[in-house]
DNA sequence: TTTTGCACTTAACCTAGATTAAGAAGTGAC
DNA sequence: GTCACTTCTTAATCTAGGTTAAGTGCAAAA
């Protein structure tokens, strides 16, 4: 069975129909590393998830500094919330880190998919409630870990990546500039 | 008619009998500034709405250092997500900042009403869904800008609080210590 | 084969914000 | 009215992490 059904049977129970129904409103796409899914700027218009590859998402402050905000690999959806759900103009990229298979659910799908079966407006309630904590957690993190601790926790959270993206965005996501990460890792392997 | 229908029906349409039953669910209750509504440790039971009054939510790390991660006033909603959703002991405190009445929907409620009236599903996966929006923009903020700044976006967020508590809880709030949130502000001061 | 570009490292120097400590000023309990 | 308690301020000193700059190693163009 697909990846996404048994991601989605996690937390609800699909009949056959309802499973076919929904993948008849999906698409599945393939991606080169480097591809561009979302520009800043523009509306996002379906949410990803990943079934094999990777992806990351980011934004651009005014000094030119890329700041990550979260990485995906299979089993995981992706997508910039903000712009989804205002279908507004986001200010966050997102982009293949690794040739990449994606199950596209466009915006108006995920609408209609909600009236259609409510046991998706719950699955994904539940979904958005485990990102709100995680996003709870690595904010609190944030705000009262060192740089290093904070480079424990992405190990436990993405443990998987970190030998398979560039270092500098690991850095990026736990916060501090490439320059110290390299200092702080080279301190850690001292030990 | 009730603050917390009026908040409910700016996402979904409510019948007289969902409203009805939606706030036989509820209770009401009123509490002194500095009491505690959950302690780290404790299983959070209950979402709560805001009627009148303030609450804020902060964690306690091993340095013995409090950091605030929301403030909750008039019209908002507050709870310990992680432990409300999984029914674990969480690492929250909930305390009150100003007496306050607020309106209690206890979990095993809620969850009625997700089967109840399933357009309540739907509105607090909007909620949700805007709680997380928030604190992505929060992550990145913290990310990417200066105390100074993100004392601005404190003030864009929650202006109307600036004045009414501690000021050493707006510093926790942003991630600084007090004292140097007294100097940033006599710094600002002096523009 | 050379060149270009990117990821990473190292090191010297710099700064936003932390820490420590002390005092001032307000607030409430008795 | 005073004692206890908490918030806020100021100032000296310290440090985690930033900045700048130079250099290495490697892979893809060309």
């Amino acid at each position: 069975m697909s990846l996404i059904l048994t991601n989605i049977e996690k937390h609800v129970q699909l009949t056959a129909e309802e499973k076919e129904l929904f993948l008849s409103k999906t698409e599945i796409h393939h991606y080169k590393a480097k591809s561009i899914l979302l520009n800043s700027g523009q509306i996002c218009k379906y949410s990803y998830f990943v079934n094999s590859g990777i992806l990351r998402s980011f934004n651009i402050n005014d000094n030119i500094v890329e700041h990550v905000l979260s990485f995906a690999c299979e089993g995981w959806w992706m997508g910039d919330m903000y712009s989804l759900i205002s279908q507004k103009p986001g200010n966050l990229f997102i982009e293949v880190l690794e040739d990449a298979e994606l199950v596209l659910l466009s915006k108006e799908n995920q609408e209609q998919l909600y009236t259609e079966i409510p046991k998706l407006e719950r699955f994904f309630r539940i979904l958005t409630e485990n990102s709100l904590v995680a996003h709870q957690d690595r904010l609190m993190d944030n705000l009262s870990l060192s740089a290093e601790e904070r480079f424990d926790k992405f190990n436990k959270r993405y443990g998987n990546l970190t030998h398979k993206i560039p270092q500098k965005q690991i850095a990026s996501y736990i916060g501090v500039t490439p320059e110290f990460f390299s200092k702080m890792k080279s301190r850690l392997l001292k030990k």
